[in-house]
DNA sequence: TTGATCGGAGATCATTATAGTCTCCGACTG
DNA sequence: CAGTCGGAGACTATAATGATCTCCGATCAA
């Protein structure tokens, strides 16, 4: 339960792997491609697109076109938060049908519903969650050491 | 996203909706049938039947047969957290698919994955809040006054 | 003791959300 | 100007969810 979806979780490893990259020591300012991600992460390359198109239409990272093109982040890691990933490619943040609705909206419940407030503070707990986390926190774990490059060894996979 | 599932929502509304009349004062002790429960909040009737069975199944609430029966709490309201509830209806909490994978399981990105760790304690904290909230703490919204009683007026709706 | 009222359980169906695919287009670089 | 990249739309398949139907057994009260 409370799952958060396929595509969500290609964005945190896409976003996460273009950090490390852009960031890291051996090709520092380098963009990433579409294809290098997908097959890092046997993500499948198409549905990867369609991500980072959203991504990028959200202004997380910008793209450039072209040969030689590819993705970059739009600002640095810890000024992107794993809410905005997630709300970017999922909407927003929702444990329940009427936690967004609007005026006139009512679901069949609402009449008498008493567990609308409690649940909105839980909600609220989860989004407070997910807004003090950054990209910048979840660069962490397991160093990124086999970065494609043509001239580097072991590049086969 | 994170949405828990209308079953999941029908059991919150159910148990709070029991404990309000077990514990309240117009009959207290009185034990609360399916169709109660779905007139007041406008739930499918077999739906909600079938929520009250599991719940009654993982013993958060008893059931009663015949008639002038229906469904008692197992326990006190403030000895049930809404983990414990929502993890009945909906399995337990996992907000990527490789959460709870067993051994020999790997999800296709689980060789290079660097975001499981950080999610996992993302998922931690989530599961932190919900076990620590119980209904108990739902109990305190709109007071529930139009309790189901033959002999009461305002009966129909 | 018998019939109406309750929960228990299984199969089934409809709808929606998700995951993944295919195709064509336009931009850029060398 | 050709090959490589992202942009965008339609499309399909599959799984999850929400909801319904049917039959059964237990219980209590008349």
């Amino acid at each position: 339960m409370l799952k958060i979806s396929k595509k969500a979780d290609y964005a945190l490893m896409a976003l996460q792997h273009i950090a490390a990259v852009q960031f890291g020591d051996v090709t520092p300012g380098r963009v990433v491609n579409t294809k290098e991600i997908a097959e890092e992460y046997n993500i499948p390359l198409e549905l990867l697109a369609k991500v980072l198109q959203t991504l990028a239409k959200h202004a997380l990272i910008e793209s450039h076109n072209g040969p030689k093109g590819g993705y970059a982040l739009a600002r640095r890691a810890h000024q992107i938060t794993i809410a905005q990933i997630l709300e970017c490619i999922e909407g927003p943040l929702g444990i329940t049908d009427c936690s967004h609705e609007k005026d006139g909206e009512f679901c069949m419940q609402r009449e008498n519903c008493h567990i609308r407030t409690p649940l909105l503070k839980v909600q609220d707990s989860i989004a407070q969650l997910l807004n003090n986390m950054t990209l910048q926190d979840m660069m962490g774990g397991t160093p990124l050491i086999t970065i494609q490059s043509p001239t580097a060894q072991g590049v086969e996979r």
